[in-house]
DNA sequence: TACCAAATAT
DNA sequence: AATATTTGGT
């Protein structure tokens, strides 16, 4: 109750405004010790630190700040401006960086879903349904294998219609199978025929520019159950 | 290049 | 078990 701390990029980049500048700080790959020293006064060192280990870090920081403002502290944030992350490390590493493995809560999915579910099946693809779910750090190969499971299920729950869904399928059961979309313009190829005026009315809610959706590093362990319904 | 299903890896 | 990655094909 009470207490919400509004906790955004742009409160974040007020804080950085009066911090010194990269250029001004001993960069965290170096010791702050010298060698000598350290030996002469058997301070064990802290190994040293990548870059990567750097970003890592930093996007942690961030994550964690975002969540406890959230007062969700399950769920972590995917959401590191990149803005920010392209001024240290180069602009190459988000490729490169090993993102933890996403974790797709029942908010992911139903986003997903609702993604698929407006496409429909024959045009939802994993370029386009990544886009359309604008969020970010989600990966197009993210969406591909859940993508890839889901159809699994969608058709198995098809061919056994009237059943009900399996306990293994805990995430999908939790949403509404996308009732029969199969419809939509069949063009493949060129998919320029979505992302105009009318198309999309459902995607609701998302007036902020970010998503708290579970992305998320570590700990999956307690997921709490969040089962919604309508 | 994107996509896909299947197999396989973590 | 859930997600990622690889493979081999369109």
């Amino acid at each position: 109750m009470g207490e919400e701390v509004k906790l955004d990029d742009s409160t974040v980049s007020d804080w950085e405004a009066g911090l010194p500048s990269a250029a001004d700080l001993t960069p965290l790959s170096q010791s702050l010790i010298p060698l000598e020293l350290a030996s002469a006064f058997r301070i064990s060192l802290d190994p040293p630190r990548t870059a990567v280990d750097v970003t890592r870090a930093s996007r942690s920081t961030l994550s964690s700040l975002r969540s406890a403002a959230n007062s969700k502290p399950l769920a972590d944030d995917p959401a590191v401006s990149d803005a920010d992350d392209a001024k240290n490390s180069s602009a190459a590493d988000a490729k490169t960086l090993k993102r933890p493995r996403l974790v797709w809560t029942p908010q992911l999915h139903k986003r997903f879903v609702d993604v698929v579910a407006h496409l429909g099946l024959r045009n939802a693809v994993p370029k386009t349904i990544m886009q359309l779910m604008n969020v970010e750090g989600l990966t197009r190969e993210n969406v591909a294998s859940h993508l890839q499971k889901y159809r699994l299920y969608v058709k198995r729950m098809q061919g056994l219609s009237s059943e009900g869904p399996s306990p293994s399928d805990h995430l999908f059961a939790s949403t509404p199978l996308p009732p029969q979309s199969l419809n939509e313009s069949s063009s493949r190829g060129n998919g320029s025929s979505v992302g105009m005026p009318m198309p999309i009315p459902m995607l609701h809610g998302y007036h902020g520019h970010y998503q708290q959706y579970g992305y998320n590093g570590y700990s999956q362990h307690h997921m709490a159950q969040n089962n919604s319904n309508c």
